[in-house]
DNA sequence: TGTACATCAGTGAACGCGCGTTCACTGATGTAC
DNA sequence: TGTACATCAGTGAACGCGCGTTCACTGATGTAC
């Protein structure tokens, strides 16, 4: 059956989304292409009316994730969030946050992805854009004079404790390792003046 | 043919390092057991003489690279790194060097399989007693009041720089993430007296 | 406005492939006499 | 010390399974007359 244009582009969407989704939830390699097509309600067949092979859906997936990611972390997961003063502290509290922590469809692709993406062959250069692109918009908050050197600690300590939260299996132990990043982070934010 | 006791154990624990070393390197999903065992020279149903299954054999690497780690980042990973006053500073250095990122498959589990194993539906134990080992050894380094505020930052850092310099492709930039963080984390271990 | 035709998004069976696991076997070594 | 037997680490063919990809097809929609 031929559909309209409309019609193309919003399964175009759809299924990009739910890959982006499965891919940042389970793995790239774990999520496999017929349940997820089937999730959506059409046949594995169908896919490749859509993308030209998994590949490529990963490389269009991981760029939708990238873009989605301040979405992600500011709507979805506000629930929890209580207001900061500053931006940057809003950020880090969003970041760390458990609903971030228990709803890695929806978050950060670097501490989902990038494990994977840095084992393939082929490894994609969309990556480099997304760290430079948060490296960069973090750093415009820090207006300290070491603001290259403590954007990267950021960045880095932010996707480490996302992830060791996610790994680890005592509840306790992982809600530490959010909240005391998080407080020696927004300290760390506001050591510069 | 039957071998003897010394045999068996010396088969055994080629297995598991190297099944550690390619769970690290490669992923654990993405080692499979046949060109595992072929590249020890043996054939893959002999691996049921070691192992009940492969998550029997992951559990095993797992605890096996969580004990290596010390070995890792001290003599495989000496060789280009300058010596330090302080022995944090000098792990800083080590972790962070460009060795430890080129060689994931000798390293710290940490930045190669915790993403994997918090995405399994039966994740380890084990996970958590490598990190509070990691923790209490970096705390116990720290003679600081905010110790194990620090001591969490430090961790998180160290693994988010490493697993985000692995998977940038502009080796600048993967360069700068290292150098910075670990700039910044040894001028961290410094402010404490 | 009505009809004939072309398009192509989506269907579903089929493909080759590599995976983890099993199983009947082999034969060098350890043990008992 | 020499012989007969039991053990069991390792062999290699076979298993069912799910994967990514292909392909001949269907039929609702867009287009041309």
């Amino acid at each position: 059956m031929r559909y309209s244009q409309d019609q193309w582009q919003t399964t175009h969407d759809r299924i990009l989304d739910e890959a982006a989704r499965r891919f940042r939830a389970d793995g790239i390699d774990n999520t496999s292409l017929l349940p997820l097509m089937k999730s959506l309600g059409l046949t594995h067949g169908g896919f490749y009316a859509h993308f030209r092979s998994k590949q490529d859906l990963v490389e269009a997936a991981l760029q939708r994730a990238g873009e989605q990611m301040d979405l992600a972390t500011s709507e979805v997961l506000a629930a929890e969030v209580p207001v900061n003063d500053t931006r940057l502290k809003d950020f880090i509290y969003r970041y760390l946050s458990r609903a971030h922590r228990d709803n890695p469809g929806a978050g950060c692709v670097l501490p989902t992805m990038s494990t994977e993406l840095g084992q393939r062959r082929t490894p994609s250069e969309t990556t480099d854009r997304i760290v430079m692109d948060r490296l960069t918009r973090i750093e415009q908050e820090l207006s300290d004079s070491r603001a290259d050197e403590n954007s990267i600690l950021m960045l880095c300590a932010l996707v480490g404790a996302l992830q060791l939260s996610r790994c680890i299996q005592d509840p306790e132990l992982s809600d530490k390792v959010l909240k005391l990043t998080r407080r020696r982070l927004t300290a760390l934010a506001c050591e510069q003046t």
